[in-house]
DNA sequence: TGTGGCAAGTTCACGCCGTCAACATTTGGA
DNA sequence: TCCAAATGTTGACGGCGTGAACTTGCCACA
């Protein structure tokens, strides 16, 4: 899975540009789109609003038209972020094997969700980083994190978390895992595939990709066989 | 599980101080322990140079006799942050409770490790996200992981990493963790308490502490029952 | 017992940052 | 047509990390 930068502007980059001077025509985007760049090399904290504004062409205060300040603007460039790891999330969804066992197709789904999300983490850590950092800025409990952010939604109108549980609500219609977990299991397997994948930027950064996958499979495995519902 | 702030000044702090002007006689620790205050407060962010040099009654440049830069001196922080973070798991284990059934011991010893890890993250935030973010500073991969940086150690002698592996031995040598497993379970169990500490930390900031409580065991318990040997 | 060198402080300066206030330019609607 | 709002610019401020050059005090050695 990767991420290409069409990818990514696709979704906020819009307008026909005129000449250059004053007024810009779609500027709060195109910062945004700088930032991303940004963001992408060197996570949350490469986000510098004068050089997105360099990059851009404008003066540094002109952000200031669009964003109340710097937070704000990384707040969009997380939002960015987040709709992009849901796409990565609804791809790996996409690409699931095809069977006619339920038990089996749910057990693949949730994995294949699993998986998009830390190779999302693998393939783009400063994004990656720069939405995973977003819930520590902003307040708001269980309820906003349920909801997403309002921006960061894939192709089908949810957020990654949306897509966990969507994922966890499968396995409970075909008896795999008990209502009584429902809400443990959601919060294990997102902080599972979360840490996982910071581990795997971090502490596992050496490892070559062919054992990583082998590391991921192996710990989706083993989280998600203590999900399911004892015989 | 509380940290006092003298807590973390027994293991820096010590040399007693003579006046006041040019020599200080213990400056690099007096950094290290107001920088140790700034992190508890805003993380490793916070750290700010001249910030510390104001707090020590120093001037800024003074730093530089002891950390060739601000990111060494975020490191020395969060050495001592996994320092206190591997206490705050010995301290868990040492409550545990007794038992004559060596399963059920190595099973409340697993416990009480992730228990400490998310304790600790949940009572220093700051202290805890400078420990998690030293790793992407610094490269080394499983191997620098195992051993630990050198400073993060707990009275033990053991880094945090080394204490989940003790526990995951424990289990092993009675029989409840398949040899085979046991590379992908310390990844794994590492993945979960930690991934669990962030989303206590963000998205379920506002989690009453009984629920917290609640929720923290029912994920260890999913989790560590996926790691169990398989009937 | 000097004394000289070196470690550990200081001051001053530079360039970068985020942000504010005041000003300039465009644009769209009465 | 014209004016008000929206959008951009300039200039300035304080704070940041850091480098260079200077100063102070301690200790080892003659």
């Amino acid at each position: 899975m990767k991420f290409t930068m069409s990818t990514l502007v696709l979704m906020t980059a819009s307008g026909a540009r005129g000449q250059q001077p004053y007024h810009h025509g779609d500027l709060r985007n195109a910062l945004v789109q700088a930032a991303v760049g940004l963001a992408r090399e060197g996570g949350p904290a490469a986000i510098v609003l004068r050089e997105v504004a360099r990059r851009v062409g404008v003066s540094p205060t002109a952000a200031y038209r669009h964003f109340n300040a710097l937070p704000e603007l990384i707040e969009a460039v997380a939002d960015v972020s987040g709709a992009a790891l849901a796409r990565s999330m609804e791809a790996e969804l996409g690409s699931c094997p095809q069977t006619d066992d339920p038990r089996q197709a749910a057990w693949d789904r949730m994995r294949a969700v699993g998986r998009g999300y830390v190779h999302f983490a693998l393939a783009e850590p400063g994004l990656f980083t720069t939405t995973a950092s977003r819930e520590r800025r902003s307040a708001g409990g269980v309820g906003s994190a349920r909801g997403g952010g309002g921006g960061e939604r894939g192709a089908s109108g949810l957020s990654p978390w949306d897509l966990l549980e969507q994922a966890l609500d499968d396995m409970l219609s075909v008896g795999m895992l008990a209502a009584e977990d429902r809400e443990a299991a959601a919060i294990a397997a997102w902080a599972a595939v979360h840490g996982l994948s910071y581990l795997l930027l971090d502490k596992l950064a050496a490892l070559p990709s062919a054992e990583r996958e082998a590391v991921i499979d192996a710990t989706l495995d083993l989280v998600g066989r203590g999900l399911l519902v004892r015989d």
